[in-house]
DNA sequence: ATATTCTTCGGACAGGACGACAAAGAAAGT
DNA sequence: ACTTTCTTTGTCGTCCTGTCCGAAGAATAT
């Protein structure tokens, strides 16, 4: 009697509740179909198609395309974001902190998935607040992974900043968006040049030469 | 009878053609309807309303929606980097040149319809080659600009360049890029202090401690 | 086996956008 | 006034998409 719709579990419940699995394919079967026919031209039965169900399926988990959409690019920010902080607590050295981060941080080419999609969903921050809100969260949580190495770096003396630490962990931000643009779009700056011009900047900002492109300890 | 289509004018042409007008006006249209809508959600209707004519109207002057983008994107582009230019060509002095271009490369706010519609159209880069091109040119243009204002005041001087001319501007484009998306979504960062860290880094690779934001050469 | 609940499917439906078309309207020459 | 050409409009048909819905299928407890 005392709570029977959670206890009294009797003769209810026969057939066990497995939606998550689902939703994960179709959330991923969702990302190959934007990155594939990009965003603005994705519709529900791309996504059947994907992943192999009909499109009646797509609608029973989720309510319409823009929830979809939604929880794909909240779960793209969450995977890039904590894929970068997991890289970054791998090393010790702040040094190969701030290296390891800044390469993970640039697409691994034009097929990078998870950097597609962030891109994908960009001009959307203007026009949707729970947008907006997820490509905050992303830049803060970005932001101060940088700001921590750079901190880090410099209280332990390994770097000797030659700009406040809050703008040039922001700069940090800033190229690595812009160049990973140019990386997923095709104008052509292949990802090596990108990775040069990053180092660059971080060499002259933390005034450490040996993260500088020429001398083979970054992008070697 | 020889050409009669083209030569015979005597008692042709009643009405004399002067669609560039309209065309330019639906142009414009099209523009707005894009900044306010997102160029995904934006229909013939839309542009039609804007432009205060019938949906016929628009598909008179343009074969399809496609081909009307298209033309938004490529007069945006040039409009943008031609304002550019000219606000360089207005200065002598290397550092005014680089200081002026670097506060036009910003947008005004989050309404500046021009670089709306520059980051309206960037993922459309990665699905089509036209757009592709256009991207490049904003690009190529946008760094010439500044590799020549880099070039030219170290050649005179002015600029003590850390690093080389190249990278210095390729930065300052991305940085640029960046922080311009910053100031158009709703990501909360104000104009003012995108263009700070963007004079910081001119500031430190230029060795020019007046271009340095607490110098109040630059945002002040 | 049977009942019960969860899951999937595919067709029917409505709504909307685009493109075509033909007629009306405007502007200039004769 | 009349003709010719350019421009605009409104409507219609077509196509496509998202959503709804009922039925069939699958999984589990009894």
């Amino acid at each position: 009697m005392f709570f029977r719709h959670t206890t009294d579990a009797r003769n209810l419940l026969a057939r066990p509740k497995r939606q998550d699995a689902r939703r994960e394919a179709l959330l991923q079967a969702a990302g190959v179909a934007i990155q594939r026919r990009g965003l603005h031209a994705t519709r529900v039965r791309d996504i059947a198609d994907q992943a192999g169900v009909a499109a009646g399926t797509v609608t029973y988990y989720f309510r319409d395309l823009d929830e979809l959409f939604r929880l794909v690019f909240a779960q793209a920010v969450d995977r890039f974001c904590t894929q970068r902080e997991r890289e970054a607590a791998a090393h010790e050295d702040p040094r190969d902190q701030l290296a390891a981060v800044l390469r993970h941080g640039l697409p691994t080419g034009p097929d990078d998935q998870l950097c597609c999609l962030l891109y994908e969903f960009s001009p959307h921050a203007r026009h949707r607040d729970s947008d907006a809100q997820l490509r905050r969260e992303l830049y803060e949580r970005q932001l101060h992974l940088y700001r921590d190495v750079l901190t880090r770096g410099h209280a332990s003396g390994r770097f000797d900043l030659r700009r406040p630490a809050e703008e040039i962990a922001a700069n940090l931000v800033a190229l690595e968006d812009a160049y990973g643009y140019h990386v997923i779009a095709r104008t052509f700056m292949p990802r090596q040049q990108a990775e040069e011009h990053l180092f660059g900047y971080a060499a002259l900002a933390t005034a450490d030469p040996s993260l500088a492109p020429e001398n083979h300890y970054g992008p070697g």
